[in-house]
DNA sequence: ATGAGTGCAAATAGTTTGCAAGCTG
DNA sequence: CAGCTTGCAAACTATTTGCACTCAT
């Protein structure tokens, strides 16, 4: 992720919540450049750990985070034991992961199938169709220290 | 899902489960049995009351699909809320659907994208793969009502 | 000064765990 | 009768909500 797309999403997200009346303050700036930094989708919980949102509320996170939702510029990634992680996105992009289950880092996957779920889901008659696909593994690293463990 | 299917998956579990020292309890078989019936992944509640499992605590209905999961014959499907459902599949097999949102009625998608999957995941190094696949909209019935609440 | 944003505390909801008691093989 | 299974109560965790206070516009 280049400076340049880093800014030109960090510049859209402002318009956008300015546009929806939204206002932009310390903590969201702060917050929203902590989510730039990330290259993979990242809990709650490490987006306020990164940059200096360590005495900020989770909740505020969370609420910050479901603003840039509703703006369509944050992806939420679900794990398999049902928490999330969230990704910034370009207004309404979404991708899908390869995530590693023990130390959650992540790579987009080269890999769409929004056609052919469309497709099927509208024949099927439902409407404001979304899907979710992600991979999960064990990255090479994580699979190494695993075998040591039981070892 | 036929009468063979089912009474066939039915036998495969208690095999599975015998196999692996488990033994087959009246609330274990009613549970099963309940989950046949399903023609749609199911939440843990809805479950329980299917069948007469209603006196019976959620908490062995979970420790039950764990114990099925366990032995390759449930699949979990998380919702975008972040719970889930759970379905009996035949051994190691999974499926796809699309999901109404509202109602939680479901269809099997005819969609298998694994073997892309895996190719990527294993050329990145990850073993231990699984995905998820899951497609949400509203149902044409759904969507009727949700229109008249908003009417 | 209006109302969006924040913090604190508390509530939710789904799911999991500990332990004693009850069954199954 | 050994130990898998169950129930009850309680813990957990991620996330959400209520309310009073603060800050951006």
């Amino acid at each position: 992720m280049t400076e340049d797309i880093s800014s030109q999403l960090f510049d859209t997200v402002i318009g956008r919540l300015k546009t929806g009346g939204g206002r932009m303050t310390k903590k969201r700036k702060v917050l929203l450049n902590a989510l730039l930094t990330f290259d993979r989708p990242a809990s709650a919980e490490e987006i306020r750990e990164r940059a200096d949102l360590n005495q900020s509320d989770l909740v505020t996170v969370y609420r910050n985070l479901e603003t840039f939702e509703n703006i369509g510029m944050l992806q939420r990634v679900p794990l398999e034991n049902g928490t999330q992680l969230f990704e910034l996105t370009a207004p309404n992009e979404h991708y899908h992961h390869l995530i590693c289950r023990e130390c959650h880092k992540a790579e987009r996957l080269d890999l769409c199938v929004s056609k052919a779920v469309i497709g099927q889901a509208e024949a099927h008659g439902y409407t404001q169709i979304a899907h979710i696909m992600e991979v999960y593994g064990l990255c090479g690293k994580c699979e190494g220290i695993s075998r040591q463990a039981y070892a």
